[in-house]
DNA sequence: ACAATATCCTGCGAGC
DNA sequence: TGCTCGCAGGATATTG
């Protein structure tokens, strides 16, 4: 489910509840995840200082200077609830807290990932190390994007998709995003021209930013792209969408309100 | 360099 | 009822 507003959102309703906790215990509930960081158990003891976001990734930062980097992928969530709480079915990680509660990571199809680094700047964590531009700050420059979108080739929605191009958009987003600039998401990149570019870098960072602050509206917008999407027609026109596989899923356009 | 495909997983609804 | 198929808001490796 989740992409950069949506992580967010997670981010939002748990900080409170879990920086300046002290772990107390730790419990892989799942194999995979256990065999694919081995160094989970040594977080009893340590307190979380502070939660993070780069890209998809959810940064928890310990005491002791390390970074527990969370993926939820497809399906995963975070919750927090008291340990009295019944264990949901799908639940993977449960993080004992200082005060009673529980930090559990529920991921039904176990796509999710959870790594430690020693130090987040050692490259210890590979989706991180090419991740691009945070879209809602001041490093994702126009300029920046017009260079970087220059330099390849292929189609628009590809580029989107590609986290070293710019961090945390994904195929529902990026579905929005291209409604919303007009352009449809097969288009190639290298036909877009100056206008085109902008517009898209324009639309990336209100759209992200409106997601962002009015989260909790978003499944009542019936002026959203997403909104027609799951139903199968245009917001704006009222017409049948299309849909075309991109990277193996598929996008979801209107070929009257996007032409470019 | 890009595109298509397979892979990691589980569960749901549609269609037979 | 039970089966198979396609699909799901992600990322990565492999092959053409």
């Amino acid at each position: 489910m989740p992409e950069l507003p949506d992580v967010e959102a997670v981010i939002g309703r748990i900080r409170e509840k879990v920086v300046g906790q002290r772990i107390t215990c730790v419990s892989v509930l799942d194999e995979r995840l256990a065999a694919a960081e081995p160094g989970l158990g040594s977080l009893s003891g340590r307190t979380v200082v502070a939660l993070g976001r780069r890209g998809k990734y959810i940064l928890v930062s310990l005491d002791d200077g390390r970074t527990v980097a969370i993926h939820l992928r497809m399906t995963g969530n975070l919750i927090v609830c008291n340990r009295a709480e019944a264990v949901h079915r799908h639940t993977r990680l449960v993080i004992g807290l200082d005060d009673g509660g529980e930090l559990r990571m529920v991921d039904q199809r176990r796509l999710g990932t959870v790594q430690i680094a020693r130090d987040l700047k050692s490259g210890s964590i590979p989706g991180l190390i090419r991740m691009g531009p945070e879209p809602l700050t001041e490093e994702f420059t126009l300029e920046r994007f017009r260079v970087r979108l220059g330099r390849r080739r292929g189609m628009v929605k590809s580029a989107l998709l590609d986290q070293s191009l710019v961090a945390g958009i994904g195929n529902v987003y990026g579905d929005e995003i291209l409604f919303q600039s007009g352009i449809r998401p097969d288009a190639r990149v290298e036909d877009l021209g100056e206008s085109r570019i902008e517009t898209l870098y324009d639309k990336i960072r209100s759209l992200l930013q409106t997601a962002c602050e009015h989260y909790a509206d978003l499944h009542g917008r019936k002026d959203w792209f997403m909104y027609g999407r799951s139903r199968g027609y245009c917001v704006r026109c009222g017409g049948g969408l299309d849909r075309r596989k991109i990277q193996g899923r598929y996008s979801w356009f209107c070929p009257r309100c996007q032409d470019g």
